[in-house]
DNA sequence: TATGAATGAGACTTCATTCAT
DNA sequence: CATGAATGAAGTCTCATTCAT
């Protein structure tokens, strides 16, 4: 990670451009069946250069992983702090963990099969991330039974249950699918509230203040 | 009289043996990031004994994935047969597939993360295999749209939601945990059935008849 | 201006140089009999390194074939081809043979023991070129026996007593021996044509013929 | 070879026929590229057996270098020693070895390809047995010429020439061939004797000459 | 006699990485 | 900035051979 010092201009745009390229690579083949061959011939640099740009294989990955739980982390704290009924916020969240996968595919195969080639600090890094997503998720569960919008749950098995609707997707999902995150997310938490709700919610009224929601937030 | 040419009669006895040591190792380290001479030292063989047993290191890889997908298809064909509700079928084969993922959970990690590395007619043959699984829930889903049990689904999307639940407990589920495939099963049908089922469905229903069929069959 | 990824100015002359010492190892111990180790010892290179000179050790085999085949066959084409008496065209090509076989001993003992190993693609094109060659020889006989300069011959098998003296001659020669080709072809063509040719023909004037040939040719 | 003692009655059978399939073997794929494995598994036996009668590889080769030089060398100088022509005894010798290559082109092959196997004390008494045929043929056109039958040639060349002819024969003959050795003897000893006999000599008569010898031995 | 299990060296090849230029 | 040459460990796999049974 620590980048030499002193770069020209271009450094860093190509630098994002080569780790796009070992993304896909790597989700394709995985990392540790990709070479470091492979990757420069389809970058277009010698070894030596594509050492300039990148550290270390290791630091690929570390990217790779950061690009996708970076956004993923900042919007879901953003969503978890807003002011809306939590079954909202849940809507929103799933809503964002698909879109971040579906448009970020490669990277999601990286991120869910090579983490742990991850070694000492990155992995620690990583894992501890992880666990903060998780985290937000059985939060928001949590306060959804407290408002008495879902029944009494285990809330740990609630919260898997999210995740493996969600995270599962990149398994199947392709560039071109024929649906997108908006879609998806609907579909996923139309299933997920029915069986979590209350006999007396609402689960129908949901998309509605979704939409009630985006006309007040974009006014 | 002496034996023909061939292998002994504890050979099969240690080659499972090294085919379920090769299923740990792989699972925590992943298979192209395992070596032989790993593998080797965990057997407590040499690798020319190793290779004895093996014949080569895909061919763990296709032993790994045959001893997942052989139970299961079996399994998964025999429900599909029976004449129940396709409803109670979902929920048969449901309990079966975790079943199988909580009893193997090494060998899931494996054929989750690495059918990739198979090639050739192995992968071909564990494609097919993995389609016709797919096939199995897919008409499950159908008959119960059609018997009015579900309401009217994209059946592939259903099938997608059922498969996402169910197969990535792998990735949190572990030895010991608090679980078994019995409980997770009935939680993820409640879900999965709440979503799907039609209006006036019984969903409640499902657990009993349950118990009524396992009588019967027992009986 | 950097040089696009690929090769640099000295890479060929030592990728030749590896080759030559390939050939006279495989030359001395033969091809299966000799490994890439004793290879890299011999050129003073690491595995590693000597790998990124050669591709594989096939490959070596394959140059070493065609440092053989290239030369003569461009050679055999070209005499071939001119307008003269065809024992006169075999006896040059008996020099240009005998030329090419003491020119590279070890090269020949490869090309004679080893094509065996070549497989696919290559083992079909070294056939193809040794078939080319022998043809070559069979049409200079078919046409020195339609002149009537030779008696009526089974051309196949005067093609393999001319091939048969030639070719072993790589199984007794070595640098510094007491003959040039000059002179072994002279014999050879001496006992060959004695052989094969009719009551009539003046066999002792074909090295004269040859003489005035080269005069012409220098001229 | 030091033979373990004390062997049934059905031993030496067996070993003969292990030697047979191991020259068919290395004729076809080389000795160094010849595995034991392979060798059992055309004999019908597992490794331990196989070893209980072969002892070691390298026995296999020397055996077969044994098949091919005892019976070549004992007939050799048998013929040498007949109270013959010279030129005739040549012409024998000719035949038996040509007799030799064809009845076993494998062992030949063998003998061709692999005799640099050999180590220490079996490669020397190879090369001995070797020069011993070698000299055999050149004292016999060494006799030729002081008969006055040849003119006056380099003996050594003149063997050369000789060997080359018949010795090659191995790389292109093959089980029902066209040919068989009298013809073949016949054909090679009319080319060489053309080149090599001095001018009032009679060529033709040679094959006449052979007749009465055979009419007279076999009386 | 014969088996099958075991060895350990060595086979060919690829790997991530470094560095002088 | 970028190259190509080099390394040495490690990769998968095969080898000839031995030996308890």
């Amino acid at each position: 990670m620590p980048r030499p010092p002193g770069h020209g201009p271009g450094y860093e745009v190509k630098r994002q451009e080569i780790i796009d390229q070992a993304a896909a690579l790597f989700a394709k083949q995985g990392y540790a069946a990709t070479g470091i061959a492979e990757l420069g011939q389809v970058a277009g640099l010698a070894k030596g250069a594509l050492y300039y740009y990148i550290g270390s294989k290791e630091n690929l990955l570390v990217e790779i992983q950061d690009r996708v739980l970076g956004p993923l982390l900042t919007a879901a704290r953003r969503i978890a702090a807003l002011d809306e009924d939590p079954v909202l916020r849940l809507r929103l969240l799933s809503e964002t963990l698909l879109g971040n996968i579906l448009a970020r595919l490669d990277h999601i195969w990286v991120y869910e099969h090579d983490y742990r080639h991850l070694r000492g600090a990155n992995r620690t890094r990583l894992l501890r991330q992880r666990r903060e997503f998780e985290k937000i998720v059985l939060d928001l569960l949590v306060e959804a039974m407290e408002t008495g919008a879902f029944r009494s749950l285990d809330p740990r098995l609630a919260m898997l249950q999210f995740l493996n609707l969600h995270n599962h997707t990149y398994q199947w999902a392709h560039r071109n699918g024929p649906w997108d995150a908006e879609f998806l997310s609907r579909e996923y938490c139309a299933t997920l509230m029915s069986g979590f709700c209350s006999a007396g919610y609402d689960v129908a009224g949901l998309e509605k203040r979704l939409a009630e929601y985006r006309d007040r937030s974009s006014a």
